[in-house]
DNA sequence: GCCGTTTTCGGCCCGACTGTTTTCAGTCG
């Protein structure tokens, strides 16, 4: 394991690490599973892990983390080192755990290949299959051996998990193209696309049909299969030659719901549906909620009558549940009060946007056009400052030319406010990258890092917490500056930031652009939490951008914002207020 | 390893599909 400059990562790659080692050494499922649990509590985490250095029993508070893991947390944190880790690792040679991530490769076969072939690392494996290593390993046929030749290849050029702004329109395509198959009566993505997360490692494509083998023949001859990896009777697997793989269920319409459910998951939030189905004396599976009568056979293939099974609505009514909104389906909530979520419709004013003055596609008259055309109320221009010359940000005399042209496009748009703003860098030391009375010329600023992206957390909380507090700054752009599978970004204490946002009354942005999504689900949801304003803006530099909108609501959903809680959806008069309310 | 309104021990979700097997183990989601 090399160590970052962020130990909240380090630890999250430890405990997945130490999972996967768990599970190849056989140890009990349970345990490798509450070391990946703990790795995900981390994941989720806002706040500063340094500050529990020498508090494992604040570790301890977190649902998920018990007394072991805690101590092996501080540990780290102390010591920069974790023995129980150390000693694990020397357990397992360094590449078996490479091996473990081939597709189809589970801990007993990789683990029966490492014990009866020697095979420590893809190389190895590789060699073993040309050379008929692994003839001789128990259950390990030519079609396996084949599959797993097949695995690694695809590994090789496999990419990273699919952004959502991707995976979305591929979905719709699919759902159109199958959806027209005669016979499909419903048809619907699930999975982590329909939860909206900001990667999808595969897509899930759920379809009632009268014929389903001609809708799974259908399926496996879409444009762009590269390999059946599966054809069942009622499940399809295919491969697309972009590296994407799509799952097709093709399930009865009176277990639509269920099925539905189901195949959106979460795993973990299927479990604790589960586990409540259990304590009211019922068993839920993705064919319907049935009466628990103690059989071992499943009820479905018994005839049993569902309690519910056609709508997930009934389902969450059957088990006293309100209907939890797919983004909400993830194991960090509790399930008992759902927020009203907002929607795309609640979105009334795009408070971040460029044009051809930097490096936008579009003049301010188009600019305000495509916004008024989606029925915005207001629409700020905020070209990039000076700093960003990648981006022909403006020095301060093509700044306050630029507010003139505004101003004066404004005067003369009926129906639709324009804003003078700008997205204004914040430097690496925390300074704006205009004077004060620039800024205070300004209708609108959005302070946003572009540079110094890697800098260690401390500096860039000092960084952050400054452009926070400035009296003239309304938003904080894109807070991390991440890229989607390219960069990580700054990785700040996110809770000391949304406490002086609250404090000086300073929004985060989502920045909706699907390559970005930052603030983050959890960050949105601490900031909620917290009562911190929310802004949901595109970060138009096109038309098409403005079709962003959705990545950063469904991201935003996820983080259990309302509209009361974001600027963008605010009435014209209330969103003035609060901008003016800086220019005092 | 974690957890607790039948608790500090004894559980911890469930089914489809494949490939290897003659009844099932392993993987996946």
């Amino acid at each position: 394991m090399s160590t970052s400059n962020d130990p909240r990562r380090d630890l999250i790659a430890l405990f997945d690490e130490m999972g996967s080692i768990l599970e190849l050494l056989g140890a009990n499922g349970f345990k490798v599973n509450a070391n990946r649990k703990v790795a995900r509590v981390l994941e989720d985490l806002t706040g500063d892990i340094t500050a529990y250095r020498d508090d494992p029993k604040g570790l301890q508070a977190m649902d998920g983390i018990g007394k072991s893991s805690a101590e092996k947390i501080c540990e780290f944190l102390r010591t920069g080192r974790m023995e129980e880790y150390e000693q694990l690792v020397a357990e397992v040679p360094d590449g078996l755990l490479d091996v473990l991530e081939i597709p189809g490769l589970g801990p007993k076969t990789v683990r029966a290949i490492w014990e009866h072939a020697g095979v420590e690392s893809i190389p190895d494996l590789e060699r073993a299959i040309a050379e008929g290593g692994l003839d001789d390993v128990p259950r390990m046929g030519k079609k396996t051996i084949q599959n797993i030749a097949d695995s690694i290849e695809f590994m090789k050029k496999s990419t990273d998990r699919t952004p959502l702004g991707t995976a979305m329109p591929l979905a719709e395509g699919l759902v159109d193209q199958l959806g027209a198959h005669s016979g499909v009566s419903r048809i619907a993505w699930a999975g982590s696309l329909r939860r909206g997360r900001d990667t999808i490692g595969d897509l899930d494509i759920l379809a009632c049909c009268e014929d389903a083998a001609s809708l799974i023949e259908l399926f496996q001859s879409i444009d762009g299969v590269e390999k059946v990896l599966l054809a069942g009777d009622t499940k399809c697997s295919i491969r697309l030659d972009r590296g994407i793989q799509i799952d097709l269920r093709v399930v009865p319409e009176a277990a639509f719901g269920a099925a539905l459910m189901y195949f959106t998951g979460s795993k973990e939030h299927n479990v604790v549906l589960r586990e409540r189905a259990i304590k009211a004396g019922m068993r839920l599976n993705e064919y319907g909620l049935f009466p628990d009568d103690g059989d071992d056979e499943p009820p479905q293939a018994r005839g049993i009558a569902p309690v519910a099974s056609e709508t997930e609505e009934s389902i969450y009514a059957a088990l006293e549940l309100p209907c939890i909104p797919p983004e909400l389906r993830e194991e960090r909530n509790t399930l008992e009060t759902v927020p009203e979520l907002i929607t795309v419709e609640d979105i009334k004013a795009e408070l971040h946007a460029h044009t051809t003055a930097s490096d936008g596609h579009l003049s301010i008259e188009e600019l305000v056009a495509v916004a008024k055309a989606r029925g915005f109320h207001t629409i700020a221009v905020t070209d990039h400052s000076r700093s960003s010359v990648q981006a022909n940000g403006l020095d301060e005399d093509r700044l306050r030319a630029h507010i003139d042209a505004v101003r004066e496009v404004n005067e003369h748009t009926k129906g639709i406010t324009v804003l003078a703003g700008s997205e204004v860098d914040i430097l690496s030391d925390g300074r704006l990258d205009y004077d004060d009375d620039l800024l205070a010329a300004l209708d609108i600023v959005v302070a946003s890092p572009h540079v110094a992206l890697s800098q260690d957390p401390k500096k860039a909380t000092a960084r952050l917490l400054a452009a926070i507090a400035h009296p003239l700054v309304h938003i904080i752009g894109h807070p991390t500056g991440r890229i989607i599978n390219r960069r990580p970004g700054l990785s700040p204490d996110m809770d000391a930031l949304i406490a002086a946002a609250v404090e000086h009354d300073t929004a985060l942005e989502i920045n909706a652009n699907p390559q970005r999504l930052d603030l983050r689900d959890v960050h949105v949801r601490a900031a909620v939490e917290a009562g911190c304003r929310i802004a949901i803006d595109t970060d138009a530099h096109a038309e098409s951008h403005f079709d962003f909108l959705r990545y950063g609501v469904i991201t935003a959903r996820r983080g259990r914002c309302t509209p009361a809680d974001c600027v963008n959806s605010l009435s014209a008069k209330a969103l003035h207020a609060w901008l003016k309310s800086k220019r005092s």
